[in-house]
RNA sequence: GGGCUUUUAGCUCAGUUGGUUAGAGCGCGCCUCUGAUAAGGGCGAGGUCUCAGGUUCGAGUCCUGAAAGGCCCA
């Protein structure tokens, strides 16, 4: 016996009792311990951050990472799970700060490091608990009892030893450099930070005159959307290629200027203004030529204030002339850098002018912008000044504008790498593709050092230790290195800050003091360390790391390109050159149901447990799974996974539970060594079985999510609403022979298949299935379906051309319908005869191969092949463009005119007789196939047609006395049924029945007894009125009328 | 400004190496079937396949350009 199967399908329960289940029986650890002989499969969890909530985004992600581990698992797979939980960074002391009303880094240092630490590290776990619910909830199994954890001294030692070997690479290094910087949290931003501050800004828009040395009365024309940073000016660069010229124009008082700037700009700058031009030069010309500084506050090491030559002048803005400041600009360094100009360093690190800028000392630079123009106005050196909106980046976090700003900071050395980077980016497999050479790829093309260092409290500490006098500097590899170091066990050091500033030790070089640099590192860092830092590698668990990496999969939002994917793949290839994962699904965001991002400040993220209350799990996975190709952005509502459960999940529900219903009452279950004696329409429906077998394993081998959900969608619905539609009968028919059998069998075989099929995506569905159907009924099975191998699949079962013709009968049956319904004959009515015909000889057999399945449907006495030569009146021929137009090419128009201009009739006949058609065309013969060409025959009169393409179905619609009975008795079978429901009997319970009739249907009911007893389950008719006391209806159809009453026996 | 990506019915999405009548589900209206079904079937309304050029006998599909949305980067 198979437990009884309520129809009402409560998917919350249901889901709650397979979370017991998999609890008690302990059943996700043991798909590791009954695993562990396997091959490897490694999965790497990207860590998130449980400071926040998580949302349905994370749910996302998490519901692509388990498909695989749980299908490699049925493999034979060892899957080793492991989760993380990335801890420190910005995000962290951000939410710390807020709770503590901070807004600078001083209140920090005054609050204490050590105390302010100690609350990080609890906020990073502020939503623990929420993210293990939910992960429990959606049924992503990760190991997160022994999930690693970025703070740990274990994992933060790991990654000191990375560090280590990049420094002893020297891959390490301090470097001076432009970055983004916030002068208000005193820190340099990452790339990452920056992206997420960019607004739209009001600048000033400044033109100046820098006069020539050597030349009286010209300047140089320069502009410049940030005036604070002229004061540090030390050149202008001009582009080689780019054309310049001198142009005089005259001044309020007579006099004139001439000016010098890019020809291709002269409009934008003058406008109608008319300008006399003398002269002009290509940009290499004017290399070297000196002009007078705007300013002379700080003094100049080397020569400056000359014109140089650089690639990133445009002449889209501006003037062609770019105002060159090395310490405010990446390209003014790097160009400085060439030419050897000094660095003049006017802003201190709180964004304000330093003590030697005296006219603007201590004032925020953009506060000094206005004071500078009028400075420059005054000394006529103005040309004009407003203002220019442009996309400018401001703090993410305190939405102070970012300065770009030289300062000296650490750096990884990756850009020796890029060529590395770039080809083992070849052996990825991307999902989607097009990351990999597109989005990925350009980043690798187009790599930078990674800028390393943060100046911050709560991170990694960056392991170098400097020399207070002579500034030697020595990276510090491990916990044990350190000891030595000092002379004094450090095992108990915990490695954060402040404990870590407080270890010093003796200059190897001079005996001076060392002290750690004030630095931390990226975050980004600590999460791509984790291949190697999850394990404590190379301290311990050498054997665990070498087997698990590189991954096999990881899988996180597109996001992540230029984050952890980033990370892990830069560690992996400047330490082992070697890919960090092999195969990589990279999701496309959530949107909310108008399509938009879903953030916290539009207020419109939508709950996963809202979702998840409503429609349970499965049907939040299969959503997500199939609704569109994970690369791309998705939108989500409630609504939509709403639409998962009653079109799939309750198809499947009932399907299962209408097995389940009959097999009990049957007392039917699995038996060994039977071979079943198969019926057309079960090796038909085996075949779509196997076939989707190979369709969805090919699918998952090749990480197509959607490849191994949507057939088993279009499945399951051919099951259910033609396999067993047409094969009710077959279950409830009374006698037990080997059709029946039969039928349980292939029904028995396609629903335990599809539990499996099913487990890897719907793991609490497939779960349900598999315990009922196997576990309790076939002795020595897995305890899980999440135990269970994948099913093989029977190549001998697959009948290509069985799917084809069922496909075609389908199509026949639904035009019958269609025919049907224009003559208005409701299917309860049995006809006398349908006759069909198709587009070709081959697909003629059909008709009568699958006849008594189209006249079960149709409710037809009789079904053959509509008689082409006697029957139709009227022809339509249909040339294939796809078969001529590739054969004929040029003259597939003139070939189709040709023949439509025959005699259709004629053409039909010969084609239909697989003859095929002469034609002469521009003098050159043809030879027309039967098989390019369609053939619609149209019926003649006395038929009620109806067709769709070549398929047309024509039914005789005339009833005779008989069929006109059997139409009343079945409209009174119909009756009863519905109030056998009605009255709650049970299916299998035998009745009798009281019935009173008019006279027309009381005769159909006396010729058709046998019929309607069957149906009924009745064992005694009477004609009689029933009595008040029983159930019963009374009911008009036909022109009759008829009250009936059911007693149960 | 650059890179990637998307644009097909009211909504969510399919659409094979280009093939002439562009599909499905949901929703809507009418009809129907039901001894598993909250379902199923049929008919109908609903499309300038974002736009403009081009290649081709033939373009939703290929090419060029443009527009709009999204993400990433400046």
């Amino acid at each position: 016996m198979f437990k009884p199967v309520t129809p009402r399908l409560d998917v919350n329960k249901i889901e709650e009792g397979v979370l017991n289940l998999w609890k008690q029986e302990n059943v996700f650890h043991r798909t590791l311990e009954e695993r562990k002989d396997g091959p490897n499969y490694v999965f790497y969890e990207g860590p998130p951050t449980a400071n926040g909530r998580p949302g349905v985004h994370h749910v996302l992600a998490r519901a692509f990472k388990d498909i695989f581990p749980r299908y490699k698992t049925m493999t034979g797979h060892f899957v080793s799970r492991r989760g993380g939980w990335d801890t420190h960074g910005l995000p962290v002391e951000i939410e710390v700060e807020k709770q503590l009303g901070f807004t600078n880094k001083q209140q920090i240092e005054d609050y204490g490091i050590d105390k302010f630490n100690a609350l990080c590290r609890e906020s990073a776990f502020t939503y623990i608990q929420e993210w293990e619910k939910l992960t429990d909830r959606i049924a992503f199994w990760v190991d997160l009892e022994t999930a690693y954890i970025t703070f740990k001294n274990s994992f933060i030692e790991s990654t000191w030893w990375i560090l280590k070997q990049f420094w002893e690479k020297d891959l390490l290094y301090q470097g001076f450099k432009v970055v983004p910087y916030c002068p208000r949290c005193g820190t340099p931003l990452s790339d990452h930070e920056v992206a997420q501050g960019y607004k739209d800004a009001d600048d000033p828009s400044v033109f100046v005159r820098m006069r020539l040395l050597d030349e009286p009365d010209t300047s140089f024309l320069v502009w410049t959307t940030t005036p604070w940073t002229l004061p540090a000016n030390v050149a202008i660069a001009a582009g080689a290629k780019v054309d310049y010229v001198k142009v005089e124009r005259v001044l309020h008082d007579d006099h004139t200027e001439k000016l010098i700037l890019a020809e291709a700009l002269l409009e934008k700058v003058f406008g109608e203004e008319e300008v006399t031009i003398l002269e002009r030069f290509k940009g290499k010309d004017l290399k070297g030529r000196q002009y007078e500084p705007l300013f002379k506050f700080l003094p100049l090491e080397k020569p400056a204030h000359r014109v140089v030559l650089g690639d990133f002048v445009t002449t889209e803005d501006g003037t062609g002339l770019v105002h060159i400041a090395p310490a405010f600009g990446a390209d003014d360094m790097a160009v400085s850098n060439e030419e050897d100009l000094p660095v003049l360093m006017t802003v201190n690190p709180d964004g304000c002018f330093k003590e030697e800028v005296t006219p603007w000392a201590g004032v925020f630079v953009k506060e000094a912008d206005p004071k500078i123009l009028e400075n420059l106005k005054e000394r006529g050196l103005l040309f004009r000044a407003g203002t220019y909106t442009h996309t400018y980046p401001f703090c993410w976090r305190c939405a102070t504008p970012l300065l770009y700003y030289a300062r000296p900071t650490w750096y990884v050395r990756t850009s020796v790498y890029k060529d590395r980077l770039v080809a083992l980016n070849q052996k990825i497999n991307w999902y989607p593709e097009h990351i990999k050479n597109g989005r990925f790829g350009n980043w690798l093309e187009n790599n930078v050092d990674w800028a390393l260092g943060r100046e911050r409290y709560w991170g990694t500490p960056l392991p170098v230790w400097q020399c207070e006098d002579c500034g030697h500097q020595h990276c510090v590899g491990s916990v044990a290195e350190l000891s030595t170091l000092t002379g004094k066990d450090q095992s108990e050091l915990d490695l954060h800050r402040p404990h870590v500033d407080e270890v010093h030790f003796k200059c190897q070089e001079c005996g001076g003091q060392m002290q750690r640099v004030p630095e931390l590192i990226d975050v980004w860092f600590d999460s791509g360390s984790m291949p190697v830092s999850q394990w404590h590698y190379p301290f311990e668990n050498e054997e665990q790391f070498k087997q698990q990496f590189p991954a096999d999969f990881i899988c996180e939002a597109v996001d992540q390109t230029r984050g952890w994917f980033y990370s892990l793949h830069a560690i992996s290839t400047l330490l082992f050159d070697e890919v960090a994962y092999k195969n990589v699904i990279c999701l496309g965001l959530i949107l909310d149901g108008e399509g938009q991002k879903m953030s916290k400040t539009k207020g419109n993220v939508v709950s996963p447990w809202e979702v998840l209350d409503k429609n349970g799990a499965d049907a939040m996975r299969w959503y997500l799974y199939t609704a569109s190709p994970p690369g791309q952005e998705r939108r989500f509502s409630s609504d939509l996974v709403g639409e998962v459960l009653r079109n799939f999940t309750l198809t499947l529900w009932n399907t299962y539970s209408f097995f389940v219903t009959y097999a009990n009452l049957d007392g039917w279950k699995p038996e060994a060594g039977v071979t079943p004696e198969y019926s057309p329409l079960d090796q038909w429906v085996r075949s779509a079985l196997h076939t989707l077998v190979r369709d969805v394993t090919i699918a998952l081998e090749n990480y197509d999510v959607l490849g191994a959900t949507r057939p088993i969608e279009v499945f399951v619905d051919q099951l259910s609403n033609w396999y067993l539609r047409r094969s009710r009968r077959r279950f409830w028919k009374s006698e037990s022979d080997g059709d029946k059998y039969a039928a349980y069998a292939t029904l028995y075989e396609a629903l335990t298949t599809i539990s499996k099929l099913l487990a890897p995506t719907m793991p609490f569905m497939a779960e349900e299935l598999y315990q009922n159907l196997v576990r309790d009924v076939e002795p020595g099975m897995p305890d899980s379906v999440h135990l269970a191998f994948w099913p093989a699949y029977d190549e001998a079962a697959i009948n290509e051309e069985l799917n084809r013709e069922m496909a075609v009968v389908m199509k026949l049956a639904s035009v019958g319908h269609a025919a049907r319904n224009k003559a208005n004959r409701k299917v309860r009515q049995p006809l006398a005869e349908a006759a069909f015909s198709v587009g070709n000889v081959e697909e003629q057999k059909v008709i009568l191969k699958y006849a008594d399945i189209l006249e079960d449907e149709l409710n037809v006495k009789h079904v053959r092949a509509l008689d082409a030569a006697t029957e139709a009146v009227a022809y339509e021929i249909k040339p294939l463009p796809k078969q001529l137009g590739q054969k004929y090419g040029k003259n597939f128009p003139a070939i189709r005119c040709a023949l439509m201009a025959l005699d259709a009739e004629k053409v039909a006949k010969t084609l239909l007789a697989d003859e095929s058609v002469q034609l002469e065309v521009n003098g050159e013969q043809f030879d027309i196939l039967p098989e390019e060409v369609e053939v619609r025959s149209l019926a003649k009169e006395g038929y009620a047609v109806a067709s769709e393409g070549a398929y047309l179905a024509a039914l005789v619609t005339d009833l005779t006395p008989e069929l006109e009975k059997e139409g009343l008795a079945r409209e009174f079978v119909r009756r009863v049924q519905d109030l056998r429901k009605s009255a709650e009997f049970d299916i299998s319970d035998r009745i009798k029945l009281k019935v009173e009739a008019s006279p027309k249907l009381a005769k159909a009911l006396k010729d058709f007894e046998d019929y309607v007893m069957a149906e009924t389950l009745t064992v005694e008719m009477k004609a009689e009125k029933p009595s008040e006391d029983l159930p019963q209806v009374t009911s008009e159809f036909d022109g009759e009328t008829v009250t009936v009453g059911v007693e149960r026996v």
